[in-house]
DNA sequence: TCTCTTTCAGAGAACGTTCACAATTATTAT
DNA sequence: ATAATAATTGTGAACGTTCTCTGAAAGAGA
């Protein structure tokens, strides 16, 4: 209340001065150190609060070299979608969370080197690499990050990193088997952006599945995950090849977009074409008709990230491994037997 | 290639004893002081190459009192949708970005100010403040972050602190005017939950203007923004009034689950009922009937904001301002005349 | 040649903390 | 009472920068 505005924050030497003691003896109260009396401990609890004291964490970064902050490295700052879970799993253990969204001109490897050196200057504690991509290698990122215990999410490098992802090939065997098991025979796919792990791995997943069941995979197109690039593939599907009757799509987004295209042309879903998504975002359950989709638990995915990197922190020597998480089948109406009858009430 | 791992990263010191020149002068090249001979520049900047050297931005903090760092605090992180344009922006500025969710447990006003003392300790120049709630008060604000300039996003406090929003009564005054023109009578509302800025001026200005048009409002209610809570809330509002014809819902979200159960109800959209939303999100283009929306440019807030936040930096006295962007309606297939066929070619 | 400027380089302090000691005081055992 | 020990407090340095000076060298004008 009748505080004035400090033109500057409180240190260390003004509470000590106003407490009478030196600056270590606060040093020791703020770090909670148990060799201090109950005595000083209380006026130098008092000067802190009539002080309103903080301590300056550039200050105590700059001799302990922690910061404790953790940096994400995304590909996509937009689609991050376990961030909200980072943030969680940061905070709830003392931890800041930063930001980095990674942009590439024409040489990745060299803007990824840039942008990580540009991170180390602020000496985050810990990293978390999103980058969804089958492009960088381990060993790239092995080198760049040499100082800094990171744990890459989503992606599967090789063995040598620290890695949570969520396995790819299941979600993609249970989409695609679910199909099957419904009689479907004659399939088409929209595929993601190739340069994606994700992607990558569903297209290679799904083709493996129908080539060694002998269904028929009709035609496949690929998209960018977009809306309108799903809307888009879907009608060239539907134009140039439209005897299939069960369509795969790499993610919701994509598949919400075909749904459109192939209620435009007048077929119904899934008397006519059974459609699948892949994520389940929270729009597939209103959509209509409801879809069928991979749940993938983004926010298990970021806490374990975090727990990864923690234990990382703790005991740094420990051999790098991967944490796989499973995805799980959500089937609504968007799938039947083909030439079912709508199935409302499924 | 020939590079060990070094233990840790090399410092302005190492530099200038490899150069063969004093540390001060490592800063100078750095920092691109004029006052450097081209033949020591050249030393340095091989020394700084074979080193590897970038400078400690933490070290660099504790003198200057400047972190380069923009530090968001929002509400919800998962539905920050202004994000992309932030870290945009920061980034092109050469700005970090931090990131706190705010958590509030009892005492809201408490837990605000720790949260902004916590976020003082790592200094940063610059602050984002993304809380769209009706309950804070300018005054508490101004009180709490005392030495780092802030800029509020999407919500209007006072004309004390510098803000930056979308009009939210415009976009509303247009939702329920192209309802009204369409010779819709009886209106329903989905509100927002009511501590929200936001979704309290969309409830106000849509009461204000039925009002104003002697237009019926038939019932009300209210829900949490999610889709399954538009569901239920629409099955109470046809449930409990079914005479009426048009739906205005406070999102998008809402607006899904909304049109969810009213073909659930066996009832058509927009032939018995025409059905608004807000936010323009991606899937309202896609889902069936593509929705009619108020469309709020989510990026172009984001830049403002940090627009708005780098003048401030730059000139900290310049007496504090709002910026206020309109939103924009976008018709689709969701909204017709009361008892109009479906228009799906419209 | 001598001074006066200008250009360049270096030395010392500072930023606000923590760390490794040393110094003091209180407590206990003999 | 007295040494031995434990508990508490204080001092000086360090972290890696930038800032403010001061000093040296080089160039210009007399």
């Amino acid at each position: 209340m009748s505080e004035k505005p400090l033109p500057s924050p409180a240190t260390l030497h003004d509470v000590a001065r106003l407490a009478g003691v030196s600056y270590q003896t606060v040093s020791r109260v703020i770090n909670h150190s148990p060799n201090v009396s109950s005595e000083t401990l209380e006026k130098v609890n008092q000067a802190i609060a009539a002080l309103n004291y903080r301590p300056n964490r550039v200050a105590r970064s700059l001799v302990t070299g922690k910061s404790n902050a953790i940096h994400v490295l995304a590909l996509d700052v937009y689609h991050l979608r376990m961030l909200p879970a980072m943030h969680e799993g940061a905070h709830q253990n003392g931890y800041q969370l930063r930001l980095t969204g990674f942009r590439s001109s024409d040489d990745t490897l060299r803007d990824l080197a840039a942008c990580l050196q540009e991170i180390a200057t602020s000496r985050p504690d810990g990293l978390l690499i999103v980058l969804p991509w089958a492009l960088t290698t381990e060993q790239d990122l092995i080198d760049l990050v040499r100082n800094i215990p990171f744990v890459v999410v989503g992606n599967r490098l090789g063995y040598g990193t620290n890695a949570v992802l969520i396995d790819q090939r299941e979600g993609t065997r249970m989409a695609i088997e679910h199909l099957l098991s419904l009689g479907h025979r004659k399939f088409a796919l929209i595929d993601g952006p190739q340069q994606y792990y994700d992607a990558q791995i569903r297209s290679e997943t799904a083709r493996k599945i129908l080539a060694a069941q002998q269904a028929e995979l009709v035609a496949s197109e690929q998209g960018n995950f977009s809306m309108p690039s799903g809307y888009e593939a879907a009608q060239r599907l539907l134009d140039q090849a439209p005897a299939f009757t069960a369509l795969f799509c790499a993610n919701d987004e994509m598949a919400l977009g075909a749904m459109r295209a192939i209620k435009d042309k007048g077929l119904r879903i899934p008397h006519d074409i059974s459609v699948v998504g892949f994520d389940d975002l929270s729009f597939t359950a209103y959509c209509d008709p409801p879809m069928t989709t991979v749940r993938q638990d983004f926010y298990a995915l970021g806490m374990h990230a975090l727990q990864h990197l923690f234990s990382l922190l703790k005991a740094p020597n420990t051999a790098p491994h991967q944490r796989l998480l499973y995805p799980e089948l959500i089937v609504r109406s968007s799938t039947a037997a083909p030439g079912a009858r709508s199935a409302r009430g499924e």
